[in-house]
DNA sequence: ACCTGAACACCGTTCAAGT
DNA sequence: ACCTGAACACCGTTCAAGT
């Protein structure tokens, strides 16, 4: 969309400076580092040693460089297998293997959502989920019902951990809340003053939700 | 933190031209129509018809005013109570009750999850959550797991479908894909080629949850 | 107490021009 | 084909100064 391919002339010129592919590199770690607000083409183009608009030739803008970014991780979710003996073991070893790779892209994981490409993102682990859902028993729309909860559940989960469990004191924290006032129920007033174990609460949950959607009802 | 109070002197001195509520409620509205990239400091400015540094005045800066509107949002977040009969329906219909808060305020709520708010925002369904869960029979840390799992769904769930079901048509589509290629179960693809009806999604994952996270094992 | 304009250091993007 | 600087229209924020 960017580069017009022209008749070749075959006379020669100075090896370019930055290829596409660079900017789109310096980019990932720019945004590895500080974040999606840190990523500016100014500041892309002062560590590739080129002017700004250099930049532009290549990407065409800032919008078109972050979905570039993004179509990279949706190409990169191709390798997930299951593996386990019963149905809901290798279903619950999808889950947690999607939300090992999603926590391998903290940054471009909700950029990925706000784009809306959640869909195109997941359709390799779909496919896998479908096939393992199907020898479950489970067939047609009430299929496709059981894929997609996992589906929503795991990437919603990753999105909320990912801001939840971060900053270690919040104001005023859950725990504090819990704490102050009587409960009708001591123990789980404790335990709700507990910080979230996420790696856990993620095993109940996510096990409870699918021994409940492979059920036959 | 932005105005200390000095002692009250009684000189007569001209009305206000804003007031802090009256910067506030101007920035609901501009994120309202514009989302939160277009809440500006100086669009901000021109609306009230002052000079963009009166705003710092009374609300020292951008980050504190977009925190000042998540704590609005949490604080409103009071009013839900259960109904029904049996605790599944009644967990159930807590459930629903904050989906449908969550997705009035779909600015802020994506606001709240990005500055950690998380846990804060959901204290006062989490004290309906406990006590339906507790008088489910379930108590302790275990009980805690299905507050926090049912928590964890919903917000999950609301930040998913806020940015998937939007853009009616995606590149490529998850429809086109699955009806690209020869599946092994047909009626399975044919309902995955289906566009996702958020609700009756929420519906069938939520209460597969809830049913078995109030079952004893 | 409340508001102002000037100034600074940033942005993304377009354009005409170079080689 | 690839890169450049100048220019434009935006940002958030600080500061000294007004009343």
């Amino acid at each position: 969309m960017t580069q017009e391919t022209a008749k070749p002339v075959r006379a020669p010129r100075r090896a370019p400076a930055v290829s596409r592919q660079a900017v789109l590199d310096a980019a990932t770690r720019l945004i590895e580092e500080q974040g999606v607000a840190g990523l500016s083409m100014r500041k892309l183009a002062a560590r590739l040693g080129v002017a700004v608009t250099s930049i532009y030739w290549h990407v065409g803008n800032r919008e078109a460089l972050v979905d570039e970014l993004v179509q990279e991780m949706v190409h990169g979710l191709d390798t997930l297998a299951a593996t386990g003996s019963d149905p809901v073991a290798r279903v619950l070893s999808l889950a947690t293997g999607l939300r090992r790779v999603l926590r391998e892209h903290p940054h471009l994981i909700g950029l990925v959502n706000e784009r809306g490409m959640t869909p195109a993102m997941f359709l390799p682990s779909q496919r896998a989920l479908a096939s393992e859902v199907a020898s479950a028993g489970l067939a047609g729309p009430r299929a496709a019902d059981a894929v997609r909860a996992v589906q929503y559940h795991v990437i919603g989960f990753v999105l909320v951990e990912r801001h939840t469990d971060r900053s270690p004191e919040q104001r005023p924290s859950a725990e504090e809340l819990w704490l102050a006032e009587p409960a009708a129920d001591a123990a789980l007033a404790g335990a709700l003053a507990t910080p979230v174990d996420a790696d856990r609460l993620f095993a109940v949950s996510t096990e409870a939700l699918v021994r409940a959607l492979l059920t036959k009802q």
